[in-house]
RNA sequence: CGGGGUGUAGCGCAGUGGCUAGCGCGCCACGUUCGGGACGUGGAGGUCGGUGGUUCGAAUCCACUCACCCCGACCA
């Protein structure tokens, strides 16, 4: 490619608008435009950067025994209501009519369709185990789109379906799909951590998420330092500082007027906020629920909610609150009966505890559980944080933010009994087909790389997915010589399979071709001019190389292979 | 959905009631330059997001509305 061609053109300055990276960089490169909020065009250095890593994932992906198909994105909406993720998914969903007022959906992924083919196709434990696969538009309607491609509406996805006949089956395709995973961000330089995250309501054991460690991510992830284990926040377990359990004083009211925060409760009554419990109330699908919590530890609402089997959870409105009879601010489990209550185990760890009274500004002191309060159940539903302690080997968590760029889970029979997906076994008994899905954002991965392989310069694309491997400068195009010697390396290095884009500007000055290089950030630089041609020689330097060095014409295309590493 | 902000030329911005709406970059033509974002001369380019209103007169004031950005909520 020519860039006198190139439809694209570089940005001078930083568009104001973007706060990341790799956001910042793609627009002033010109590898994306904005359509809409969250909808992107790819231009064409984007474009081919995507089709390498699309490649990368196919590659690993057949490796694994995957069969790429393709799949629609326009779906009935029927299929979504038979396994209830109509409203599941909710207002994430594009929804619309076609001209007969049939109610269509643009898929937001593809487990149900998948189900069917497989439904329509596998009808025997000989027929398994499946792996497909898919590179495709996805569709989710995100309530807040951010970060150039990190998060957007529309956006490419590897999705993989793998069908097996047991659990044993799944754990084989799930450990291979983990490998292919693992293999593709590394060919993408992208060092990502592999974190145990929630499987979702629908989801069915183990769900793995790959992400990039970076400040600008989305997601919390808490790690320990000493052995590997990793998980996001939503799901990550700890160790919390445990504490003596005393014996149990008498119950006392005490008045505490205009307390209504743990912290400020446990600093106008003198006890560490461990010594307190922590009342909050949320609305699960409408109902008003009451969890309590130990004071120094928060809620973690996945958590939370996974507990409760509920679609939708969300803090509770203050008249929610109101109309259930509780007192913000000076609310316990003590006498509460009306609600549903659910406790942390963390509410025995330690006693004589301060708790809300249900009266303003009073609380008592000295609450056990189960002398005091009871609750309908006691299950974890508490935060990690970092300082807690890793349940497996005692170091001290410690929390990072990643960018999610790959994530697997084990589904096991929920799509394949909703939707009818049986085999025959080797007894002749009907079974359902044991799943597993695996995504990988395929454009998300662009932008990750980015985000991981920059400088104040630009770019530093990886070699692998670079959308060209050379960075041609002319210098002095007017200068017949300069001209035919470029032209003429140009192409050769074609010629010789090296993806070059050729700086052929006549009327932009030597500053703007190298700052355009650096910005592109393409591995290779070569530079032909007047001064190195009375050498019969032209530059070459690495992205991130100090210095040049010196090539004779005849040489380049090795020198460029050797550069490569692939010479 | 809550909070904050922005919409004026391809891009970045200025313009608080008064003549033909301006600046930088970019773009076109000619000339001079030519190794880290050159210079001169001359040009092209704008329903001032939209609708309605106030006014002799609106980019500017008012109302409504749309779009986009940031923070949060949300997020298989």
């Amino acid at each position: 490619m020519r860039i006198s061609r190139l439809v694209t053109r570089t940005l001078r300055d930083d568009p104001p608008e973007a706060e990341t990276a790799s956001h910042r960089l793609m627009l002033r490169a010109g590898l994306i435009q904005q359509v809409a909020a969250g909808v992107y065009a790819y231009l064409p250095l984007a474009w081919r950067s995507l089709q390498k890593i699309e490649q990368i994932v196919r590659e690993e992906m057949d490796a694994a025994a995957g069969q790429e198909l393709r799949m629609p994105a326009l779906q009935p909406l029927e299929l979504w209501e038979q396994t209830g993720r109509n409203a599941a998914f909710g207002d994430n969903m594009f929804r619309l009519d076609d001209r007969r007022g049939r109610p269509l959906a643009l898929a937001p992924t593809h487990e149900e369709v998948v189900t069917n083919i497989v439904k329509g196709n596998v009808q025997s434990y000989r027929d398994l185990p499946v792996i497909l696969y898919q590179m495709q538009t996805k569709f989710r309607d995100e309530p807040r789109p951010r970060a150039g491609l990190v998060r957007v509406r529309e956006f490419t996805m590897k999705d993989a379906y793998s069908f097996d006949a047991d659990d044993d089956g799944l754990d084989g395709s799930y450990q291979a799909m983990a490998q292919a995973y693992r293999n593709v961000f590394r060919r993408c330089s992208i060092p990502v951590v592999m974190a145990e995250a929630d499987s979702g309501a629908i989801g069915g054991k183990d769900s793995h998420e790959f992400l990039l460690p970076t400040d600008t991510g989305e997601d919390t992830v808490i790690t320990c330092p000493n052995c590997a284990y990793a998980a996001n926040a939503e799901k990550a377990e700890g160790v919390y500082p445990e504490q003596e359990r005393p014996d149990p004083l008498e119950l006392e009211e005490v008045s505490t007027p205009g307390i209504k925060t743990i912290a400020g409760l446990a600093e106008f009554l003198g006890v560490p906020e461990s010594q307190t419990l922590k009342a909050v109330f949320y609305a699960a699908d409408g109902e008003v629920v009451f969890a309590t919590i130990r004071g120094d530890l928060d809620v973690n609402e996945v958590k939370l909610k996974n507990a409760l089997h509920c679609n939708e959870l969300r803090l509770a409105e203050d008249d929610e609150v109101k109309a259930a009879g509780l007192v913000a601010g000076s609310t316990s489990a003590i006498g509460i009966t009306n609600i549903r209550r659910i406790a942390d185990p963390s509410i025995s760890k330690g006693g004589n505890f301060v708790v809300g009274a249900n009266k303003e500004d009073t609380h008592y002191r000295n609450a056990n559980y189960p002398r005091d309060f009871e609750a309908d159940m006691i299950t974890d539903i508490a935060l990690a944080q970092p300082g807690h302690l890793c349940m497996h080997c005692g170091s001290t968590l410690e929390s990072t933010r990643g960018v999610e760029v790959g994530h697997i889970f084990k589904l096991g029979t929920f799509f394949s009994e909703a939707l009818g997906a049986y085999y025959l076994d080797t007894d002749g008994q009907q079974q359902p087909i044991t799943m597993g899905c695996y995504g990988i954002g395929v454009s998300r991965i662009l932008a990750a790389a980015i985000e991981q392989n920059h400088d104040e310069r630009g770019i530093v694309f990886p070699p692998p997915i670079a959308p060209y491997q050379v960075y041609l400068v002319g210098l002095n195009m007017s200068d017949e010589s300069v001209a035919e010697a470029a032209g003429d390396l140009y192409d050769r290095l074609w010629a010789a399979g090296i993806e070059t884009l050729f700086d052929d500007r006549e009327d932009a000055a030597a500053g703007v071709k190298f700052n355009d290089a650096d910005l592109m950030g393409l591995p290779v630089r070569l530079v032909v001019s007047p001064r190195n041609l009375r050498q019969s020689s032209v530059e070459l330097r690495g992205r991130t190389d100090e210095d040049s060095e010196m090539v004779p014409l005849g040489d380049v295309v090795e020198a460029v292979r050797g550069m490569m590493g692939t010479g």
